[in-house]
DNA sequence: TTTAACGTGTTTATCGTTAAACTTTGGTGA
DNA sequence: TCACCAAAGTTTAACGATAAACACGTTAAA
């Protein structure tokens, strides 16, 4: 430990830079001389110093990866692709969770901004960040996943909440339900969250049926199994009566079935319930959960972290001339055995 | 952007050390000077360069968390935990993925190196990574989670395989099974693994009961839901006849019932099916898997992730003379409905 | 033969911050 | 009055690596 260029320098007999420039890969050097300096290195246990080389050449290749909560299988699958394409490309990712908590978002992304990333990959921000917003502003590379940006020229790769909570609802619809729970999460949210979104758009297709919004229909708790039993054994309790939900996401729907068939309801024989997000567990003929997948149409890259972090790295090679890039995942329903026409 | 201490120090008419020692909250700078260092750099919208601080004070504040794989709930809660701990401490946590690969686990520990990381909590490394190795008799910090380090003066927390398997057996023996399938992963791992382990102790536990081990019932497939349905599938296509399965997690767990319940047998009435880990979705009325909870009897701490890298910061702060801590879950065994007696 | 270009390095200065040593000012006690 | 000390800063010299410019022998073109 502690080794630097001039001691491997002194061992090749060679000078720092030429060191250094071995490192590089550069055309400068002959392959002998490389060798030689490699060779040393390798014996001494040279390990070069990130913080020297990043400070002198300006480039620190990370990126970060900004994450409000990982309570679900699909977020790991997102960070384990940007990982991997990080590292296909020689970068670093730094995977901050923010708890959901504004306090801890501002510190992670203040360290990022020290650590100098090149790059931030923003999944579900509070939106009052505010130097979040001067990066966007000053059009530093970021890429918002699954998360709509505070303006509207920065890459973003959503899912469409509207078209998502559509297609749900015209399916429930159709089956001839009409007292349909919503379970949502985060009530004071802001006008974009995803979380609006549902509301707003479960709202809009009711209305358009020309059915009456029974506001004790919408119920917010979270997006965890716990959070969902939460909202049902509360709805039920309060007399409040329904023949099918919509749950904000497939783990809270395995709390809303869990809760249903403890008060004696009968999934989807007394009441019908709709998952989104499709993941692994919602398959098992255990569970067989109806849901919506959202999927990626437009790109060939299945995993949205990947996908992400490709697009950021682009951004980041092309600078300030990057396009924009906005990829909207359409919803694609998953029909399985939870939902049933009444 | 791009801002140094020397801009703030020139507008708060000071030196640029004083600027330093302002963000250090050293006590040689008066209250009156600090603020208006602090005004200024506000102001200007000043943002430290963490590579320059850390090369020159020599402190990385960095720790590193290497994981093998991210394929069950219970890992994130780890990540989670351990990232909050950083954070509290002033520290960053890199999470490297290293998708059990050997040359990606080399890569990701030489980029631990050269950030400099203070300290690495290890996660299921494959045991022949030699840097690792060095990095242990060397006593560099370092935690191993749920994996045994190479060297037996390294800190660690395990759970006792052993154990947690008697525990298992002598359950599925006590209700009169005798054939048990295992399902394992990792076929061709070293001698000290959980896997290995895994398997020794189903050994002794069936020839301690003298019962004669048929090696058909020793499957290798790995830890996610697909592996555990393919095992069975397997099995039951080989003709291979068992009344019980012993999964070495619950999320593989999930896809052995799924598979037998497909091949038309019913869980527990026609095979009974026990897990490891005890995860949420275990515990779905849906599901109700038997299962066996590693258990933190020796530490308050909950949260092992919290809990490993707490040892980790005590071990960075004390030095060498940080005293070798090792923790050892023990198995509690919940019992659900996924099992009964012959 | 002269000149330019090339291949293969070396020298020098610097990235932004901070540790260590030094200075200045004002106060204290003998 | 003088030596001494603490408080509040400042100056200087690194940390380790590399960008930019320079050096020098060899070869090829004019």
């Amino acid at each position: 430990m502690g080794l630097t260029v001039h001691d491997v320098a002194q061992a090749a007999k060679v000078s720092a830079t030429t060191v250094s420039l071995c490192f590089q890969e550069e055309s400068r050097i002959s392959a002998k001389t490389r060798q030689r300096v490699l060779d040393a290195a390798e014996r001494l246990g040279y390990v070069p110093n990130q913080f020297a080389r990043r400070l002198r050449s300006g480039k620190s290749q990370l990126i970060a990866l900004l994450v409000a909560e990982m309570h679900s299988p699909s977020i790991i699958e997102i960070i384990s692709g940007v990982e991997r394409a990080c590292i296909e490309h020689g970068y670093n990712a730094l995977v901050f969770n923010t708890f959901r908590d504004v306090e801890i978002e501002k510190k992670v992304v203040q360290s990022a901004c020290e650590l100098k990333a090149e790059g931030i990959i923003v999944m579900a921000s509070e939106e009052k960040n505010e130097r979040l917003l001067q990066l966007c502003e000053s059009h530093f590379p970021l890429v918002y996943l699954n998360s709509l940006p505070p303006v509207p020229d920065c890459s973003h790769i959503i899912y469409d909440m509207a078209a998502i909570t559509r297609t749900g609802m015209e399916y429930l619809l159709g089956l001839g339900h009409r007292r349909i729970l919503l379970v949502n999460s985060e009530e004071n949210s802001k006008n974009f969250s995803s979380f609006a979104r549902f509301e707003k758009a479960y709202r809009r297709a009711l209305k358009k049926q020309g059915i009456k919004i029974d506001p004790q229909l919408i119920r917010y708790s979270g997006t965890t199994i716990e959070d969902g039993r939460d909202a049902i054994t509360d709805a039920i309790q309060n007399g409040v009566n329904f023949s099918a939900v919509f749950a904000i996401c497939d783990v809270a729907a395995l709390g809303v079935i869990e809760a249903l068939e403890q008060h004696g309801k009968k999934v989807p024989k007394d009441v019908s319930v709709l998952g989104i997000d499709n993941i692994d567990i919602s398959a098992l003929s255990r569970i067989d959960l109806t849901t919506i997948e959202i999927h990626n149409a437009a790109s060939h890259e299945k995993n949205l972290g990947t996908l992400a972090a490709k697009i950021l790295l682009r951004a980041i090679e092309n600078g300030a001339e990057a396009p924009v890039e906005s990829v909207v995942l359409k919803p694609r329903l998953v029909q399985r055995q939870s939902c049933r026409s009444i």
